[in-house]
DNA sequence: AGCCCTTTGAAGCAC
DNA sequence: GTGCTTCAAAGGGCT
């Protein structure tokens, strides 16, 4: 990604970013790209089989804490035998194709890449295949473009106001980004679609227009062992609905677009006052838009477009979920004695943090790995994105550091005020919970664990204490070659 | 109900 | 500058 530097004077773009693996050769990297994808499977489903087959290596490497595995002959032919085991329980659900193929907007291709080391294509490429894809948007566009079209191909932003702000906030370097950066606002949707990603993430698994594949509905609940649809087939897994909630079903913009009893970001009349200065507006060819690739029932009507203060989904208020079904009047004056403390909490808005690189390839990858295995455990499936995030190649990490980058870059203009301090529970000092205790001599005599975490991935449901200390320090992070490169 | 787990990265504070 | 801590997402597991 060329335009990375392109920031020029962006003093925002974390200069201890992309984190590289220079003893990882770029042959090495492609090999891993191919294969990574099915490996990490296969290799964390072992490890979670046979979680007694751990700890046999032990030897330490402090410096290797910070790169990914090297494939040893020992690892690929395990990764090997894995694959192969896994290659044969195909069918079995280890590769199930994605439960949702039919994402109708847009998608990242498979990062790993798309074919097996066979050279079959991947379940996650087939899907891609099976995906009508806008490529016009992206494919004859400048990155920048590219990717603000990738995130908000149905939205037109009204940014003079913000844009104006910004000019004379941010004189100094009105770079495209900043000014483009503008249309892309920060968005935080509680209901799992990522603010700056609401089209896209767990994007080929969206809006499935047709019926799962017939594989697929054999999908058996661990728990019950009842067979059952990955999820209605026209409505995405993360706008769960609940009974009766049928017509609710928020809008992959919902949180641009206010809906009668969606729960997320109650605009109340008058009582919520609106950080952004940004007037956002669905124009009409955006409406049009809407209704010709969104199924009906998912088009908002158009006087729910409000033409300015539409709240923020990276705001999320306390009342969030009382409001949910009640109208603004009623839950304002529902009580008699409010809390005064409570009330100040209430309408102190939550700002969320911006997600980080790795956050943003979480959301866009965690819907490929659950569909791809049966793990359902954040745990368990944040290990696997944890490995496959350090197999990428730099130029797919720069992407979402990029992104990331863009979206602290519109955080900071969205919330001038704000502080990541402000979301600390008891203050910087007071503990809202302990982790990563560290042990004894704990740091690096387990990286043999980092560097082959299929091997010895601690057991997913078994202790509380992670079995090896994750925390980086800057230090370790700024030491990155690539954000020399990239930064 | 609420915390834990697990991942990486950003940010803030203390020293 | 360094080290440590918290939070961001996610959802099953656990208390």
């Amino acid at each position: 990604m060329p335009q990375l530097n392109g920031g020029g004077g962006d003093d925002l773009g974390a200069n201890d970013e992309l984190i590289s693996f220079k003893d990882e050769g770029e042959q090495e990297e492609k090999i891993s790209e191919n294969s990574s994808a099915e490996r990490d499977l296969a290799d964390v489903k072992s490890s979670l089989v046979n979680e007694s087959e751990t700890n046999q290596n032990s030897s330490s490497d402090s410096e290797a804490e910070r790169r990914p595995p090297p494939r040893t002959e020992t690892f690929r032919d395990k990764a090997r035998e894995s694959l192969e085991e896994a290659a044969k329980r195909q069918d079995g659900g280890l590769f199930k194709g994605p439960p949702y193929p039919g994402y109708p907007f847009i998608m990242i291709p498979d990062l790993a890449g798309p074919y097996l080391p066979n050279g079959s294509l991947s379940p996650t490429a087939r899907t891609c295949v099976n995906v009508p894809l806008d490529l016009h948007l992206t494919s004859c566009c400048s990155p920048l473009m590219q990717y603000l079209q990738m995130k908000w191909p149905l939205l037109d932003v009204q940014t003079g106001n913000l844009q104006s702000r910004q000019a004379l906030k941010d004189a100094r370097s009105p770079s495209p980004a900043h000014i483009v950066s503008n249309k892309v606002p920060v968005v935080q949707h509680p209901h799992h679609v990522h603010p700056l990603t609401p089209l896209i993430t767990y994007s080929n698994e969206h809006f499935t227009p047709g019926n799962p594949p017939p594989h697929l509905q054999a999908d058996v609940d661990p728990k019950t062992g009842i067979p059952r649809p990955p999820h209605p087939p026209d409505i995405s897994p993360y706008y769960p609905l609940s009974p009766g909630t049928v017509g609710q079903i928020p809008h992959p913009l919902g949180w641009l677009v206010p809906q009668q009893g969606q729960p997320v970001y109650p605009i109340t009349t008058g009582g919520f006052r609106h950080p952004y200065p940004t007037a956002l507006t669905v124009n009409a060819s955006m409406s049009s838009f809407l209704s010709s690739r969104f199924p009906p029932h998912m088009v908002p009507p158009h006087h729910s477009l409000h033409t300015t203060g539409i709240p923020h989904p990276a705001i999320v208020t306390p009342t969030v979920k009382q409001e949910s079904s009640q109208n603004d009047v009623g839950s304002l004056h529902s009580s008699k004695h409010p809390d005064p403390k409570k009330e100040e909490e209430k309408k102190k808005p939550h700002i969320k943090k911006p997600l980080n690189a790795f956050m943003l390839y979480m959301k866009e990858m965690r819907a490929k790995v659950v569909a791809e295995c049966t793990l359902k455990e954040s745990a368990a499936i944040n290990q696997i994105l944890g490995r496959r995030w350090h197999a990428l190649s730099r130029e797919e990490q720069a992407k979402y550091y990029e992104l990331a980058r863009k979206e602290r870059q519109l955080h900071m203009q969205l919330y001038p005020g704000w502080s990541a301090r402000d979301n600390y529970v008891g203050g910087y000092g007071k503990k809202k919970k302990r982790k990563r205790d560290k042990q004894p001599g704990e740091t690096n005599e387990h990286s043999e664990c980092y560097l082959n975490p299929c091997l010895t991935l601690p057991p997913i449901t078994g202790g509380k204490k992670s079995a090896f200390g994750t925390y980086k320090g800057k230090a370790a992070a700024s030491a990155h070659p690539l954000q020399m490169e990239a930064y």
